[in-house]
DNA sequence: CAGTGAGCGAGCTTCCGCTTGACTT
């Protein structure tokens, strides 16, 4: 036995694989890279050509252990690790640290977990390419260098623990470039133009957009005016034969985004819920960036769809990535079995699994046939024209399955069903509304948008996408929230038998969910850079990088010659702006303090953004941190000035007086020496005794609840927690198993729990 | 846990990409 070692890179992998092969190969993995830079230091030689100094990680030694004693018993070891950048440099790594002979390693590939595809690789072994290893090796020695010199500058001239990479600080900047594209937008206001229409014959009516929209009210009226009493009619009909088409199967950036605007998953969610559907053997690989399906499941795909749907609804498509920088190691994301229609696990799974499967089973049916009707309604007195889009399905192909989800909504809503018209027919014009509508801004990013930019920039990978929202998110750099919209007027001109009238209508404009927006150490820390390394930045950095790596990936570049020509100017910008006598605090005067005369400042202080009375050098000078959402470099002197009105009395319970504060955990009222939360809905501002007065009642009412039993004797104690119940015993606390009624517990049934709850842990 | 906004200075923070668990509040 043991003839034959196989390493993968994904221990759900190994399991899949040994069961397609016989005694004599075992599969084991290396659980992705098993060594990295040191992590103490830079890890770098930086006077010595660039030379890393590996590390075997922390948690890889048991691994590596094991491969190690695995690999000695076995006559020939098969580095099967994945065939990109990053693979070949596992697979070179596992071969120098696992100290194989060159006689008895082989580098095989496969890009789908098939039978065939694995004896077919087998059959076709290579040894390792050494120039895309170095191809690696420059990539993780850029990213070090960049990230562990930016970093740095950082802490000392902005905050510490701050973080600056190639990947991270480019994904806030999109943040922060699309906020201040924001806020200098200026919305315009024009008027779109509706008219209702009926024909002889029928009751149903028809509503046609003009195609001109006017600038004012004026115009507006003008236009209106003309309408009266003209006679409507169609001039034209035009038919058209359209196809749709399925759009690819899924990668990882793509599945993201489907899951996000379909179920509303965050990215996290998603990749969580996909990768426990991996390790169930359910789905293929999730973190891919490929389009592309083995031929095994475009043949399953094609028996279950005719089955299903029948033959027409068949169509067999090859599809090729096109994105920038990918490497297609993987297949696309998709269900293992394809003839699974559906799976048991929890709702989230079985929601992700459908639109997996929908979406691979869709991406291999025909083309959807339409039939588009474009009508013109016009008079002969006037020069615009209403027109009319009618869609009609002549043939649903894919759509019976599947249909894409979209960002942003299509302001032109599609009739499907058209009344039987003819050219010239007379319309009768029973109504024309004219709306008041505004340009709309740019959109914020969601996490999933976020990642559809970063994916066309080329910037960063499948398996990073997740993290690095995490990151920008941790260092305080964005925050993800939703943002209630204002109410805003706008006018209605309509005309209505013979009649011209004016309405205001109200709006709300602006709302905003699960969106992305800088906060200010996030806009701090993206002008200092993008002052002092500007091209680090730039949002073709990688781009560039990316070409040099697959210079040397082809063996047309040395890889230490290349970094060496980005790191030389680099560091000496380092050098230069560690030195220069500046500490980024975003300070800004906002205005003059109408009551006192004193100045008010904005700036990001030791514990964050503030507000400060008086300059600096007045002695008197106050403080008040700002809101969450609120921005140094826009907060207007209103909004400065009414963060000084707290904390404020709001009034009195029991004679005892409460008072409204903002505190490390948000707004909260104070009351006989304890704090109540105010909760997303009450305003410390605004709020007033009656509403302070039944907060407090309810908190009262909840504490009271919060007590189920005590034992004293081993200070255990019953309480009822956000969560539920639960037993806390000293400072520790133990979850009460489910079917247990709480009450129940007597302080032998508590003792036993926690008993068990210990040996558990050990 | 519901503040803070001084200063000294030791010791620490940090990157991107591969992989999963191990913790659970």
């Amino acid at each position: 036995m043991g003839e034959n070692l196989i390493i993968v890179e994904s221990p759900a992998k190994a399991k899949t694989i040994e069961k397609f092969l016989g005694k004599n190969y075992i599969v084991k993995s290396s659980f992705g890279h098993i060594r990295d830079l040191s992590k103490k230091n830079l890890g770098i030689d930086i006077d010595n050509g660039f030379e890393p100094f590996y590390e075997i990680s922390a948690d890889k030694k048991k691994i590596v252990a094991d491969l190690c004693s695995a690999a000695k018993k076995a006559e020939i070891v098969w580095l099967a690790s994945d065939e990109d950048r990053e693979g070949e440099a596992i697979a070179w790594h596992l071969f120098d640290t696992l100290k194989l002979s060159p006689d008895k390693t082989k580098r095989i590939a496969f890009h789908e977990i098939t039978k065939d595809a694995i004896l077919n690789a087998i059959e076709t072994p290579r040894d390792i390419d050494m120039n895309l290893v170095m191809a690696q090796q420059a990539r993780r020695v850029l990213d070090r260098l960049v990230g562990f010199e930016l970093s740095p500058i950082l802490w000392k001239k902005v905050q510490p623990k701050l973080s600056a990479g190639r990947v991270q600080s480019v994904a806030l900047r999109l943040i922060v470039d699309r906020e201040r594209e924001i806020s200098i937008f200026k919305p315009q206001a024009y008027y779109r133009v509706e008219g209702i229409f009926a024909h002889d014959g029928s009751k149903s009516k028809i509503k046609a957009i003009l195609n001109t929209k006017f600038s004012s009210a004026e115009e507006t009226e003008t236009f209106l005016k003309k309408c009266d009493g003209a006679h409507f009619y169609i001039s034209a009909i035009d038919k058209k034969d359209t196809t749709r088409t399925p759009s690819a199967p899924f990668t990882t950036s793509a599945l993201q985004q489907e899951a996000a605007r379909k179920l509303g998953f965050s990215v996290n969610q998603t990749m969580t819920i996909a990768q426990k559907l991996y390790e169930a053997g359910l789905i293929t690989y999730m973190r891919t960036d490929s389009t592309n399906l083995s031929s095994l499941a475009i043949n399953t795909a094609k028996e279950s769809i005719s089955k299903m749907y029948g033959v027409e609804y068949s169509k067999v498509r090859h599809y090729h990535t096109k994105v920038k920088g990918a490497q297609e190691a993987h297949e696309a994301i998709r269900p293992t079995y394809i003839n699974n229609t559906s799976i048991e696990g929890s709702s989230a799974e079985k929601k992700l699994y459908d639109l997996i499967w929908k979406r691979t089973i869709s991406s291999q049916m025909a083309d959807a046939k339409l039939e588009k009707t474009d009508i013109t309604i016009t008079s002969d007195n006037i020069s615009e024209k209403f027109s009319v889009q009618a869609e009609r399905i002549v043939f649903d192909g894919f759509l019976k399955v599947y249909i894409e989800g979209k960002d942003e909504d299509d302001e032109n809503e599609k009739i499907t069903l058209l009344p039987q018209l003819s050219k010239g027919q007379t319309m009768i014009n029973k109504e024309i509304i004219a709306t008041e509508k505004y340009t709309l801004r740019p959109s914020r990013y969601t996490e999933a948008s976020l990642v559809k930019k970063l994916e066309e920039l080329g910037i960063g990978r499948p398996s990073t996408y997740a993290p690095t929202i995490s990151t920008i998110s941790k260092r305080g750099y964005i925050l993800k929230e939703d943002r209630a919209g204002i109410e805003r007027e706008y006018l209605e001109i309509s005309l209505k038998e013979s009649k011209i009238v004016r309405t205001t209508r109200k709006e709300i404009s602006g709302t905003e969910k699960g969106k992305l927006f800088p906060e200010n150490i996030g806009l701090v820390v993206t002008d200092f850079l993008a002052k002092n390394f500007e091209d680090i930045i730039d949002y073709n950095f990688t781009a560039k990088v990316e070409s040099d790596f697959d210079l040397i990936a082809a063996g047309d570049m040395v890889w230490n010659n290349a970094i060496g020509e980005f790191y030389v100017p680099f560091h000496k910008k380092v050098v230069k702006t560690m030195q220069e006598n500046t500490h980024s605090n975003a300070e800004r005067t906002i205005g003059t303090d109408p009551k006192s005369g004193k100045t008010i400042i904005a700036r990001i202080g030791r514990f964050g953004p503030l507000v400060q009375k008086g300059t600096n050098d007045d002695p008197e000078k106050q403080f008040v941190s700002l809101k969450k959402g609120q921005l140094i470099e826009n907060i207007t002197i209103e909004d400065a000035l009414q963060l000084f009105e707290l904390p404020r009395t709001v009034g009195k319970y029991n004679d005892k007086e409460i008072i409204a504060a903002i505190g490390r955990f948000g707004p909260y009222i104070k009351y006989n020496s304890s704090f109540i939360s105010l909760g997303k809905y009450l305003d410390p501002y605004t709020i007033n005794e009656k509403e302070a007065i039944s907060l407090i009642d309810e908190h009262a009412k909840k504490e009271s609840e919060k007590y189920i039993s005590e034992f004293p004797k081993h200070n255990i104690q019953v309480l009822n927690g956000r969560y539920g119940a639960y037993i806390k015993c000293g400072k520790d606390n133990f979850k009460i198993p489910k079917n247990t009624d709480p009450k129940s517990l007597d302080e032998a049934a508590c003792l036993i729990i926690i008993e068990n709850a210990k040996a558990k842990k050990k």
